[in-house]
DNA sequence: GTCTATATAATGATAGAC
DNA sequence: GTCTATCATTATATAGAC
C-alpha cells in the first residue's frame, strides 16, 4: 500500500482523505491535495471534476471501508465489543481521521456510517423495563462510542499516546469496558475482550 | 437577550458564534458574519481586527460560559450527573453548537473545556482493582459524554427531535443513565436524576 | 494522462469618508 | 462607531498543449 504502488488517481484520493481529515472540507484546497499527492492541480480536476466530486469519492471510499470492517466484525459476532471499534481505529488512521471530521462536519457517507452503526447496535440491545427503549439507547451508545473517535485529538493529548495507534486504541477499548453499563455487553464479553486486548498488545493483532 | 438590546459588538460576536458553529472556522467568512449581524464587513474588522481575532473572542466567550455553567453544577454537586450535561445542552444552543464544532475542529478554548471536564470527572471516580486507572476512565468517559454533543446532528436526526432542545436533551440524559456503568455514578444518583428529569420535562427546568 | 496557462470569483484586510 | 471603496491574495474551474 505504499504510495509508489498506487495509481495517480488513488494517490490523489488518499491525499484528499488526509487533507479533508486534517483541515475539514472548506479548509482543504485542491492545490493542497495536489501538492500532497505530488501532482498538478489540473490533474486532480481531470480525475474528480470538482472539489465536491473529490469529497464524494472520499466519502464513498470511507463508507465502503467501514462497511467491510463492520461486516468482518459481524462475522466474528463482536460488533458490540468496545474492543472491536478500537481495532478499527488502529486499522487505518487516515480513514478514521477523515471519518471523524466528516461525522462532525456532516456528510452523506458519515451519516450513513452513523445510521448503520445505530442499526447494528440496536440488534444487540434488548428492551428492559425501567430503561429507555432499545432504539434510543442504541443512538446514545453509538454517539458515545464514536465520541472518542471524533475527539481523538483531545483524547490523545490527555492520554499521551495517539488514540489511532495500537496502544491508544487498546487502552481506550479497555477503559470503555469500565465505563459502559454491563447490560450492554453480551455475557462474558468483558473477560473475553480483556484477553483479546492483552493478546493484541503482544503484537498478535493485525 | 434579544438582538436589538445588544451592542453591535455583541451582536457581531453572537453572529460569529452561529456562523462558526454552522460552517466551521474556514467555512465562515467575515462577510457572512457581517450579513447575519446586520452590519458592514468593515465594522466586524473594526471591532475584532482579524478573522482569527473574532474566533478568539468567540472561544473566550464560550469558555467563560461553560466555566460558569460548570461552577453552578459543582455548587449543586451534580457535575457527574449525565442529566447535568443535558441541561447545559439545552441552556444555549448557539454556544453548544459552537463548542461542538470547536471540539472537533480544535481550538484553545475547546481544548481547555475538554481538559477541565476531565479534571472534574476524575474527582468523582475512585480507583478500583481490575479497572483502568481513574484518569484514563475520566478521559474516556468525558469523550463519551461529549460525543452526543459533537454528533448532535446525527443524534437529533435519529431521535427525531433536536438534542439541543429540552425534549432531546432530557431523553438523551435519561438514556445516558442506562448506558453508563453504575459505578461511575454516585449512590442513588440514577433515581435522583430520573426524578429531576421528570420535573424538568414538566417545565420546572430553566 | 499529465501538465501549464488563464479566466473568474471570492476572501481577508486596509484606507479613508462621514 | 459605522460605512463604502479598494487592494492583494487565493481559490475553483476551464482550455488547451504535450
Amino acid at each position: 500500500m505504499r504510495s509508489e504502488d498506487l495509481t495517480a488517481r488513488a494517490r490523489i484520493r488518499d491525499a484528499a482523505l488526509a487533507e479533508f481529515g486534517a483541515r475539514g472540507v472548506s479548509g482543504t484546497t485542491i492545490r493542497g491535495v495536489a501538492q500532497r499527492a505530488g501532482v498538478s492541480p489540473g490533474l486532480v480536476q481531470h480525475h474528480f471534476g470538482t472539489k465536491d466530486g473529490l469529497r464524494a469519492a472520499c466519502d464513498a471510499h470511507v463508507l465502503e471501508y467501514i462497511r467491510a470492517e463492520t461486516r468482518s466484525g459481524l462475522d466474528e459476532g463482536n460488533i458490540g465489543e468496545p474492543a472491536f471499534i478500537a481495532e478499527v481505529y488502529a486499522s487505518s488512521p487516515p480513514v478514521m481521521r477523515y471519518l471523524a471530521r466528516a461525522l462532525a462536519d456532516g456528510s452523506p457517507g458519515a451519516a450513513a456510517v452513523f445510521d448503520e452503526l445505530v442499526d447494528l447496535t440496536e440488534r444487540y440491545l434488548v428492551d428492559s423495563p425501567g430503561l429507555s427503549d432499545a432504539r434510543t439507547r442504541a443512538i446514545v451508545y453509538t454517539s458515545m462510542r464514536l465520541g472518542a473517535l471524533v475527539l481523538h485529538g483531545h483524547v490523545s493529548r490527555q492520554l499521551g499516546v495517539d488514540l489511532l495507534g495500537p496502544e491508544g486504541a487498546s487502552r481506550v477499548g479497555l477503559a470503555t469496558l469500565d465505563v459502559v453499563a454491563p447490560e450492554l455487553l453480551p455475557d462474558g464479553l468483558a473477560a473475553r475482550v480483556r484477553d483479546a486486548l492483552a493478546r493484541y498488545e503482544q503484537g498478535e493483532g493485525r
